[in-house]
DNA sequence: CAGTAAAATGACTACCCAGTCATTTTATCG
DNA sequence: CGATAAAATGACTGGGTAGTCATTTTACTG
């Protein structure tokens, strides 16, 4: 008998598949996809096998949902501390800073992420456009900013959606510098190392 | 009885061991490691599998072998064609030019390449060093540049290997994004804008 | 050409693991 | 407290593959 929007069943099955959910995590990060075997997923999750499947489809299933859901938090959070923002440069360093914090705490999260970045040649094209359109989504955050800016003339006539993944990219490699101990500076100084570049490298004569 | 400097067992060796790493590389970039069987690389070289394991120890000796052929390669390309400008300027450009052009004609090199980078944590430390140092390697080459353009003031006073990493990380992102399919320009047109960012980013006020 | 050594073969072993399903455990309720 | 349903279990199946090694094929040599 559903109470208070939620049934008992509702309840279980949400408990069930955030627990799963973290242990996968958890395991995926540190073993990989093939690595991480559903048996190990459901132990660290204190259920046994069969159960995991009760509740996802496939070991892929459990997979996407770590990532996807990763995703998703990580484009609100950027969106909700860009808007916050008022100056364009503010709005760009926000992107920077934000995404740069996320994977610092998720680092979890991130070796996934990079993971499937990684596999995107050898999957089939139809995960890999739902991994594109995932990592776009993100990347257009940052290029209605830059166009508004090209606009406004505080940047220099680009290609929006190029910088924009350009961007991207340096906020990514930043971070994998910095989880393969390859950076020695603190957070701020690789932030302000990275907005520097692109500020100057985009803003207008 | 060795005439020529090489043996006919050297010769027979050496032979073996291109084709096997040919459709090995081939097989990795398109299948991913996993993917690839040794049956099936054993198949694509025109040599039974018992056959592969009398040149190489093991699936990711294979492996490596073409990773780490495939960047000494790269890094041989980059150091020529650099050393071969006059300018800093040109020197830079040359950097970034030549790597997305050999990885533009070697494809299957840079999908076994970016894979790499993606498992590069969930690898034992080990692998991990020397997938590391194998990188590092060429964007020290970049980094050398940067030092003395900033010794002459030509660039301004930033951290010569974070800046390195980010123009190389910048390059890995453009081919990525040409090879998934997300960049419409010609490869000129994306030399030109990296190099441009790059450049405003960091050349001296 | 016979005899020997080098090279190649592929059937086989030993292991791993995703996903299933008959059985057991736990919760619900009259 | 049974009876019934829901949830969980884990042994098992089927498919797959890295690496081995006894056997066969090929090359070389006197």
């Amino acid at each position: 008998m559903p109470v208070l929007g939620k049934t008992r069943k509702e309840v279980l099955t949400e408990f069930r598949m955030e627990e799963l959910l973290e242990a996968a995590r958890k395991l995926f990060a540190e073993k990989g996809f093939h690595g991480a075997t559903v048996d190990k997923i459901a132990d660290a999750a204190g259920v046994a096998k069969g159960t995991v499947y009760l509740y996802y489809r496939s070991k892929r299933a459990i997979y996407w949902a770590a990532l996807e859901r990763g995703i998703a938090a990580m484009i609100e959070e950027v969106q909700t501390q860009v808007d916050a923002e008022e100056t364009l440069e503010g709005k760009i360093r926000a992107f920077i800073t934000i995404k740069l914090c996320y994977f610092e705490r998720n680092r979890d999260f991130f070796k996934i992420y990079i993971s499937e970045f990684g596999s995107a040649f050898t999957h089939p094209v139809q995960i890999r456009k739902r991994f594109g359109d995932l990592y776009l989504r993100q990347a257009r955050v940052l290029e209605a900013l830059l166009r508004e800016g090209i606009k406004r003339k505080a940047i220099r006539s680009i290609r929006a959606d190029t910088a924009a993944l350009a961007i991207s990219d340096l906020t990514r490699g930043i971070i994998t510098q910095r989880l393969l101990g390859w950076s020695k500076g603190g957070v701020e100084s690789d932030i302000r190392f990275i907005f520097d570049l692109v500020w100057k490298g985009i803003a207008a004569p």
